[in-house]
DNA sequence: TACATAAACATAGCTGGCTATACAACAAGA
DNA sequence: TCTTGTTGTATAGCCAGCTATGTTTATGTA
């Protein structure tokens, strides 16, 4: 039974997730954050004071993992954490000035990372790539198990 | 300055490769061995008696991750380590029994895993897909930074 | 109202990436 | 031969994902 890597789905996406995720560590470096915190920050840019909870939901990681990234963050003068007024049990996150004056260059290094990963591709073949991850995406997440 | 993350390679990549992680952990749990092994096993499988280094090259990972992983395995009793007879330095990775009955089942499950993941899509855009992440790590492992 | 269940978050401990650094063995020159 | 630089591994310490579990607060029901 024979089993190239290079042809198998699963591995070329987890490689090149490791290739995207050293590539944007690299440019976002100087501005003081890490990939990990990319995501939080799109959405704390886009709607300041969201929960955890929701954070967790938009994201789609597990509760624990976001706990700790916004410890992390926390540390790092990104954010601040308050108690929800409405129910004592949940918390709201809130960007620093630090973090809201993040928002262009972090964005930009994104975008740049992307376009540079994407340069051997023709506009109407990077729309298929990005496609076609989307419907991966969807048809396992759908997938029961 | 919007940034959509749905439409970022990066982040689909990235998350794309946490689903297929975690399918295949929970296909590949009942064997006894963890996605990070997996790429070893299969070099392992083709060639026995590989050197760390060795492995380190034809796998792109750093060198202190596959020490790491190769630590585990041997833990988990997956292979044995020898001193190198020509060089005191280097050390040969060796399967155990153990490890050479999984290959089978374990290249099964992958198999069956990328076969899952990539059901929604027609033979055409299976094999659309996987080019283009080819090229695509083409050009990131060239881009010079 | 009391109690059981659920929900929001934190924490422990694991895998698997990474960089930086240390160390022992090898190789090449002076 | 000695010295110096290089190579192969190991280790420390970080980030970021995961599962499992604990704690506090809400909620819903007998």
């Amino acid at each position: 039974m024979a089993f190239d890597r290079m042809q198998s789905a699963g591995y070329l996406t987890n490689h090149l997730a490791r290739l995207f995720i050293q590539a944007l560590h690299r440019r976002i470096k100087p501005l003081g954050i890490v990939p990990g915190q990319f995501p939080v920050l799109l959405e704390l840019w886009d709607e300041d004071g969201l929960t955890q909870k929701v954070l967790v939901d938009r994201l789609d990681v597990e509760q624990a993992t976001m706990a700790n990234t916004l410890t992390r963050m926390e540390r790092d003068g990104l954010i601040r954490r308050t108690r929800h007024p409405d129910d004592r049990r949940a918390q709201q996150v809130w960007l620093t000035d630090q973090a809201r004056a993040l928002r262009e260059p972090a964005i930009r290094a994104a975008m740049d990372q992307n376009q540079a990963a994407l340069a051997g591709l023709s506009d109407q073949e990077r729309e298929t790539f990005i496609r076609l991850m989307q419907r991966v995406m969807a048809t396992m997440k759908s997938t029961p198990v």
